[in-house]
DNA sequence: TTGTAAGCGTTATCAC
DNA sequence: GTGATAACGCTTACAA
């Protein structure tokens, strides 16, 4: 690849001077500018942004360290994230740490090493010490989706333990005295609001004897194992809340081996949409969190803190959840 | 942040000794280096990977430049991407194009000056011309799904013409006699090679006649418009096939609020999967891409080029297509 | 086993 | 308006 004095060479001019006309960074006679302008198309010539970063500081790139991009909830706030990156001229490295503390320590790693301008990160709760590493060094950091407990952190999250109770508090109005919840592992911090808000909904409806939770990762397996435990253990109780869409989906397939239709004999709600099936066929009913404005708004906090435009508090941003309601709950017969 | 000089005089050494310390690039007393580690750990000293790629040529990023991250073909073959990258200790950067030809420039150009190692790409065939700008340099380039015309390209693609055909043979011989196809624009290589099938089946059927095809974007409002305008200019047909699964939930989107029913009124198949929604609820009949494997096949593929592993002829890779048969299709009523 | 000098491609500083 | 020089943090020669 052609370098800064290949062009100058070509053009006749010292290096500095072609860095000038790139940069606009001091005035340049026509035609010495038309020269290096003729030098750099003919020879096809790209600035190297390491050299560049290297001199200057800045390398234009963020870190964005989440669970898996194949989950939508987590594809669109990667989506919102770069898109508002990109608005501010900044380019985005994509991270999957699949819920290993290990894979995240070693992305920060990476972060660091790429030298990013800043990190937006799902915080894990067994690599919580980690994130030091990070702001240590002062990279700017913004959480998502959970509070780091004695760690001043900017953080973008959903209003989950709302919208838990309100999804909880729909089940209970239609009439459900027997709800179970399929829970997230309870460390995480959302998964602790959301049981929170479940036991809190019940206890409200005097139904705090019918408390029943289980516990697993936040997925799809975690959902099914939840699901066959449940089984094995109660009677299948009248609806069914889960912590995240994927331990829904995980609950519905168990549910149908078994012979269970979803609303007909146990009805199910969730924290997080899947937009794309509810195009197809309106069915889970959810409270949805924003992902792309939650990826969008991260990005935004960042942009600030990195260009000094916050006061040194964290700042802490929680947006709205909201309750959608579809077929997949229905009334107890009276 | 620390450097490697800070390093090296914390430890009372010069900073190659370091360097060989961190690279094991050559034999260090075992005292020296305990010193050495030592003020490592103590200052959390990260090794600038811009310096270390300026002078050693490798950054070990690869830019994956694609159409659109929420969708879950896009998002699933990233994910490919990102685990085989990882495995061999490279990092990807996203980039998010929305068939924008002129926003896909714009990242090539990124990738270069980042100096990526290499490239894996969905050309836009707007934008055909600016991918020599890449190969041009020396990066290696994989492309995705799509050939273009004239260059020579690795190549990694879905085999979409004989999943096109499976489709439209199976709704033939599901009795429909009159199928219209919902196409994505014609000029992009899967299109056409969609349309080719979809043509030649109703030729062999004899049913060259009723062939009928609507052409717009490859998305959710492309479907929604290409049956809107089918809808003012013709009958119904008794089925469907559209080009994806976006243009397939723009078209139950429309055909819903016209009051049709799938699959009573109108039976409807596509290319690409909905994985998520077929959880919940196996519904939409589809030709599947391996979209995790193609992902993960365009890397390691990527990766041999660098390696210098291949001979220099282009390699054309060609993963088979799965028929999945649901509920979104009808037997004819004879 | 350790150190010195030079250079990767760029730009800030200071001349002319 | 333009150029020489040095420096960003690191590693490859080549010494010692």
């Amino acid at each position: 690849m052609p370098t800064i004095r290949d062009v100058a060479v070509r053009a006749g001019v010292a290096p500095i001077t072609v860095s000038r006309v790139l940069n606009n960074s001091a005035p340049v006679n026509a035609e010495t500018r038309a020269r290096i302008e003729a030098a750099i198309a003919a020879l096809n010539y790209v600035p190297n942004s390491l050299a560049r970063s290297l001199r200057f500081k800045g390398t234009r790139l963020i870190a964005l360290i989440l669970v898996d991009i194949i989950n939508p909830f987590w594809s669109t706030i990667a989506r919102g994230v770069e898109d508002a990156a990109n608005a501010h001229g900044f380019h985005v490295m994509l991270c999957n740490v699949d819920e290993s503390a290990a894979k995240q320590n070693d992305y920060i790693t990476v972060a660091l090493q790429k030298q990013a301008d800043g990190v937006i990160i799902l915080p894990l709760p067994e690599g919580y010490q980690n994130l030091a590493r990070i702001t240590s060094q002062g990279v700017p950091l913004v959480g998502l989706d959970c509070p780091v407990p004695g760690m001043a952190l900017d953080l973008v999250r959903a209003d989950s333990r709302a919208g838990a109770y309100e999804l909880v508090r729909y089940l209970i109005e239609l009439g459900h005295r027997d709800i179970a919840m399929l829970s997230g592992p309870s460390d995480y911090f959302t998964a602790g609001q959301r049981i929170e808000a479940y036991c809190q909904a019940l206890q409200e409806a005097g139904l705090a004897s019918s408390i029943s939770i289980y516990e697993d990762e936040y997925n799809m397996t975690g959902g099914e194992r939840s699901l066959r435990r449940l089984l094995a253990e109660r009677p299948l109780p009248s609806a069914l809340f889960a912590a995240n869409n994927f331990i829904a989906i995980g609950a519905i397939t168990v549910l149908r081996a078994a012979g269970y239709r979803v609303p007909d004999d146990v009805s199910l709600a969730c924290i997080d949409d899947l937009p794309l099936s509810a195009a197809i066929d309106p069915f889970l009913t959810c409270a949805a969190q924003p992902a792309y404005d939650l990826g969008r708004e991260a990005a935004e906090l960042l942009f600030k803190r990195m260009a000094g435009l916050l006061p040194p508090e964290p700042v802490e941003i929680v947006l709205p959840v909201s309750l959608i309601k579809r077929r997949s709950c229905r009334p107890v017969a009276a």
